[in-house]
DNA sequence: ACTTGACTTAGAGTTTACTCTAAGTAATAG
DNA sequence: CTATTACTTAGAGTAAACTCTAAGTCAAGT
């Protein structure tokens, strides 16, 4: 198992971020290379690894800023395992949070999806208001939430 | 049933918009209330309305921009509805693929989460890898997908 | 020798969606 | 009379997360 070192255009091509803004996110601390000795970057496996997890975390609406106090936290050792797992939290609820958020104005839009079907079947009146259809959609779904 | 006029002050404190977000909004075409005799805006129930649809619209990814091309197909008529269907329709997928990209993000932080508690109980190997943890999550996932 | 890819600092530009200020006008309520 | 609220145009400021350019250096490969 030889110990992989990338140079910033082969991370770039691997991670799909372009060279930009992996020095823009080193430039903001979230994952910073080591150098060679002529003061290239290079990343390793590790590296792979945890922009790999920065993408998932990414990917949950945590902001850079977030990020980059969760590698403050990593780089102080063990003892900030609590913290970190709290942050985590904080950001799961807040992406569960977000999910269910959507899902409900996705309801509404939904509803107004088949209210057109209906429109252009002729099913319902002519002049039926869509405000008029979503009250009866509620009604429907009367202790089914 | 008397047909309310709203003032931008009174409409702003209804809706939870600022008084400059709604001259914004209409600038860009996105709702555009009556003027009275004195070239001030007044906001009509429709308004309201739409303005509760818009805001669905805002909460499931929608930009200004494909909100503005809505009303513009809805100034057009009725026969634009299936056009402004497919819009919905588009957006509705975006959005359900969101929230399913966002889940599997958060399952990799669910992991973390609980990775975090069991090395706080020992349970873990002090030096197990978050990596080598995932995999035997996955793993103990077979066939549940 | 030359091209390629890397390095640096510094800063400008982009996108989306606001958010606010300035400066002046006008109608209404107390 | 004055405070409040609204109106206008025009433009600046904010925030996040990039994205790119300039201008110059440097080392390795062909």
């Amino acid at each position: 198992m030889k110990e992989e070192k990338l140079t910033i255009g082969q991370f770039s091509d691997l991670v799909g971020l372009s060279t930009y803004t992996l020095r823009y996110y080193e430039s903001e601390e979230l994952i910073i290379p080591k150098r060679d000795d002529n003061n290239r970057r290079f990343y390793t496996q590790d590296d792979v690894k945890w922009l790999g997890f920065l993408l998932h975390l990414k990917g949950t609406g945590m902001t850079m800023s977030e990020i980059k106090t969760y590698v403050q936290l990593r780089a102080q050792g063990d003892s900030t395992n609590r913290k970190r797992q709290k942050l985590l939290e904080e950001v799961k609820k807040r992406a569960l949070d977000q999910i269910a958020e959507t899902k409900r104005n996705l309801e509404v839009i939904s509803h107004k999806i088949d209210w057109y079907d209906k429109k252009e079947n002729a099913v319902i009146n002519e002049d039926e208001s869509f405000e008029n259809y979503l009250e009866k959609m509620k009604d429907n779904n009367k202790g089914e939430a």
